[in-house]
DNA sequence: TATTGTTATACTCTATAACTATA
DNA sequence: TATAGTTATAGAGTATAACAATA
C-alpha cells in the first residue's frame, strides 16, 4: 500500500516528466519528420504489427494509428503487406529505408538522453526504466479490471 | 557514465511513459473541464506565479501559458494581481473557488493513481518520484549548457 | 452481428509572429 | 533596446462518428 503522500508526490513528478517529454519530442524534431516517429520506433523493434496493435500500444484510438500509419506510408517508410488469416487486416512493416530513418532517429533520442544522464550511475537509469515499465503494467492491468473502455480489450503487445 | 543499452531501454519506456499519461489525462477529463488542469495543480501548489514561471514549468510557450491562464480566468478559478516591483507582469493566483477545485480535482488524481498502485510496495512509489525528478533536473541543466533555446533562461521554478 | 480499419470532421493544444506596454 | 505579456493565425495530434469490408 502507498500512502497518500507518496502518490501525490508521484503525481507531481509525472506531471513534470509530461513536460519534459514535450520537450524532447521538439528537440528531437528539427532535421526530420516528426509525426509517427514513435510508430517509426515501435515498429522497427517489433516488426509487423496490425493498426489496432499500434492504437493499444500508444493508447491512441484506431483512427489516429491509422491516420500516422498512412503518413509513413505516404514517406515510403512503411507498407501494408496481406494478412491471409484475417482479411480484415494487414501487418505494418518497414521497408529498408524506414528502416534506415528509425535506426536513425532512434539513436539521435538515445543519444540526447545518454547527454543529460551522462552523470548517472548505471543502475539509477536502469532502475528508472524498470519501475516506468511496471508503471505501465500496473495501469494496463487497472483499465482492465474497470471496463469502461469496451474498444480496448488488453490483448497484444503492450512493451513499448 | 550509462550505457548505450541501459539507454535505449530508458528511451522506449519514456515512450511508454508518454502513452501512459496521456491516458490517464483522458480518464481524468470528464466531470470537469480539462484545458488548464496542471496550471491549475501549480498555482495551488506555489501560490502566485507569473506567466512566465508557468511557461518554464511546463515546458511551453508564453503564448500557450498566457491562453490558459486566460481560460482559468474564464472560468471564475484565476485572477491576476498587479506586481508592484514590475507593471509589465502579474501575479497569477487562485480564486476560492479555483482552490476548492483544485483539491477535487487533484484529489481525484491521486486517486486514480494510487488505485494503479496499490499494490506496490512504499520505497518504490518514493523511488520512481525521485528518480523522475532528478531526471527533470538532469534535462533542465542539459538545456542550460546548450543553448540553443535563448527565450528559456532556467532561473525560476523549476520542481513541479 | 461483431470486428478491423478508413475517412471526414471537430476539437484541443502548441508554436510562430506581430503587437503593446513597461524597464 | 530588452523584457513581459497578449492576440491572431497556423499547424500537429487526437477523438467522435459514419462508413466499408470481412469474420
Amino acid at each position: 500500500m502507498v500512502s497518500q503522500e507518496s502518490c501525490g508526490e508521484l503525481l507531481l513528478q509525472l506531471s513534470s516528466t509530461d513536460a519534459l517529454i514535450r520537450t524532447f519530442k521538439r528537440e528531437l524534431r528539427p532535421g526530420g519528420p516528426r509525426g509517427g516517429f514513435a510508430l517509426l520506433a515501435a515498429l522497427h523493434r517489433c516488426g509487423g504489427l496490425r493498426v489496432g496493435d499500434l492504437a493499444e500500444l500508444f493508447e491512441i484510438d484506431v483512427s489516429a494509428a491509422s491516420r500516422q500509419l498512412a503518413d509513413l506510408e505516404e514517406r515510403g517508410w512503411a507498407e501494408r503487406v496481406p494478412n491471409p488469416q484475417d482479411r480484415r487486416s494487414w501487418h505494418a512493416r518497414l521497408t529498408p529505408e524506414g528502416e534506415r530513418v528509425a535506426r536513425e532517429r532512434t539513436a539521435r533520442a538515445r543519444d540526447l538522453l545518454a547527454e543529460a544522464i551522462a552523470d548517472w550511475p548505471e543502475e539509477d537509469a536502469a532502475a528508472l526504466a524498470d519501475l516506468l515499465g511496471r508503471l505501465r503494467t500496473s495501469f494496463d492491468a487497472r483499465r482492465v479490471r474497470v471496463p469502461d473502455h469496451p474498444s480496448r480489450t488488453a490483448s497484444g503487445a503492450k512493451g513499448l
